[in-house]
DNA sequence: ATAGTTTCCGTAAACGTTTACGGTCGTCGC
DNA sequence: GCGACGACCGTAAACGTTTACGGAAACTAT
């Protein structure tokens, strides 16, 4: 099966009325409308991608944005993939596609998504791995074309965005280690320029200001936001001739290299030294189980979805959405502190 | 900057020009070619994606077809992320984009595949996860769409596929575990219609009755392949009268749970069970040490996108790579098995 | 100077849709 | 029996590109 052409011709139908049929459309006789539907599905017709959104303007794809490669995934694995699955749920109830726009690591990711937009891949775009100054934003604010990003930054064009609540994160491990009696406290903070380490880190300092604990620059660790950048913080940590006595820590993939890293110093977590970080299925594993933060991805994907909707003119009523979400997250009890 | 229009009157050139001199064709003045080439620099112009591919053709794009969702990532996602990375150091080279099609847990894949090739939404496809019996092997043959496969399959249409080589590793692995004298061998067979799944342990069955020991039937364990597939393996395991006193699994992500359902149940592993596996950035952490195989994500993806290339009819000449590749694995011994 | 050749560029047709518009019937109210 | 109206459908114009074709210069060879 070729085009509309084809259908219609087989169908002795001129193709207006076989677009008609296909997209909904009132003016056309049910009973040739069932005709046309049932010729298309047995004939396996789809309109074609490319006549379609070249005529209508608009291509019924929504990109979601991830840079690829091994090493920047600051997310964890399954991270994504539940979170692209709750996307989707409300994705398909208004007949958009998600597809994930790659976006290699030897390439820049703002030309990137220019060139992305440019082309007119996508109607509309959820950004990822936000930087502190992103400007993609200001990037897709001048193209107009609808997004939402998971993540905050300085860069504000009024867009919405949803943001794991990491300063709430921040104030309930603070004051749960300060409250245990810990005062010699550490941090990790993300390599590269996410803007999630500023908040949680700025906001950790804060915190324990009010309780008149210092954080101190060396106790504010840069690292890989991957299992070696745990471990490698572990190790820098058994180097010190004095040590914290506890460490919080935002990135979900760390936490398991670093349990290792402090294992094989000799330093017990939970016993030794308090960690608080977050939950992903991976660390579900982990003894002494992890006392970390947690929540439901395919909410969040869901969230996502919603809020992108809510600023797309074709959907804006159905989905009147907050601009901006602090997403909360649940803090699990567990034996690391 | 709307269209190429648009370009073409700020130049006072004709259209056609300009497209002539974008697409690097050869009738067009280099000092022309010059202003035009600043032009769409200077103003953003981007050809527009669904014009070009309408009118060419072809649409530049491939897809990376894979499932969303929580459960069913056989595979990791820095496991994609890897893979994608070389796959696309291969594609930049021909300015062609990698997207991830994203099917989601509720939408049937074969259905879904079908919709997006009759939409003529990429010009070829990558396809993971196989099954034991692919359907989509025989769509994307009869719809003349060029894939690669991540993954054998019994219904073979002839096209290239790249898999790792699961066979070589049962022979490592019960030769290894044989050869330590181990008699009473387990496997785990990860859900689903996975094809992997059959490689595997109909392998480690005929090279276990090579050695005169029997793969008995309650030492397949089927398990989800996640880490709490794992975990549930554990727990039954510990719960058995006589426990098997090796046990190889196949899939990455299970391992994590594997190691502390048996922790708890007092079963030390690398002590008082044997385990085998496959490593990933997770596993590298696990104490003791995982005796596994590794390979390089990055060439996978490399090899890919060549095997992809040599089925385009306009790279062929470019690409000869074989048809049928088994991606060989490392082992690394490790203090688990 | 003329014919032939090369270099460059403009014109217009096509790609597969969707949709505004108008036309043809049949129906209804009077 | 006539006008109005509604239901349905066909026609054709767009959408933004690429590219085959032809033509106008400029140059080369005679």
């Amino acid at each position: 099966m070729k085009g509309i052409r084809q259908l219609a011709d087989h169908l002795d139908i001129s193709i207006g009325t076989v677009s008609r049929a296909l997209n909904g459309k009132a003016d056309v006789n049910p009973q040739t409308r069932q005709r046309v539907l049932e010729a298309a599905e047995k004939l396996g017709y789809v309109a074609n991608q490319s006549g379609r959104s070249l005529r209508k303007g608009s291509t019924g794809v929504i990109g979601f944005m991830m840079q690829t490669g091994p090493e920047i995934t600051a997310q964890g694995d399954t991270f994504f993939m539940s979170v692209f699955d709750g996307v989707q749920t409300v994705l398909a109830r208004h007949d958009l596609d998600l597809v994930a726009l790659l976006c290699s690591s030897s390439e820049d990711p703002d030309a990137y998504l220019q060139r992305t937009v440019a082309r007119g891949f996508a109607d509309a775009i959820i950004l990822s791995a936000t930087r502190r100054n992103d400007a993609r934003f200001e990037l897709l604010d001048r193209h107009k074309i609808p997004f939402i990003s998971l993540g905050r930054s300085l860069t504000d064009v009024g867009q919405p965005w949803i943001d794991l609540d990491f300063e709430g994160m921040a104030d309930a491990a603070m004051e749960r280690l300060a409250h245990a009696g810990h005062r010699e406290i550490s941090v990790i903070w993300p390599h590269g320029d996410l803007n999630l380490g500023y908040l949680f880190v700025e906001r950790c300092r804060s915190v324990l200001d009010a309780h008149g604990i210092l954080l101190r620059e060396e106790n504010i660790f840069r690292a890989k936001p991957s299992e070696s950048g745990g471990y490698a913080v572990a190790k820098e940590i058994a180097a010190r001739p004095s040590r914290p006595s506890a460490i919080a820590l935002v990135n979900e993939t760390l936490v398991t290299g670093l349990y290792k890293g402090l294992e094989e110093s000799g330093i017990r977590p939970g016993k030794d030294i308090a960690i608080v970080g977050r939950h992903s299925p991976h660390t579900q594993f982990l003894s002494p189980t992890l006392t970390g933060f947690s929540l439901s991805l395919h909410d969040l994907g869901v969230g996502l979805a919603e809020g992108l909707l809510s600023t797309m003119p074709a959907y804006q009523d159905v989905y009147a959405s907050p601009h901006h979400r602090v997403w909360p997250m649940s803090l699990i009890e567990g034996g690391s502190g």
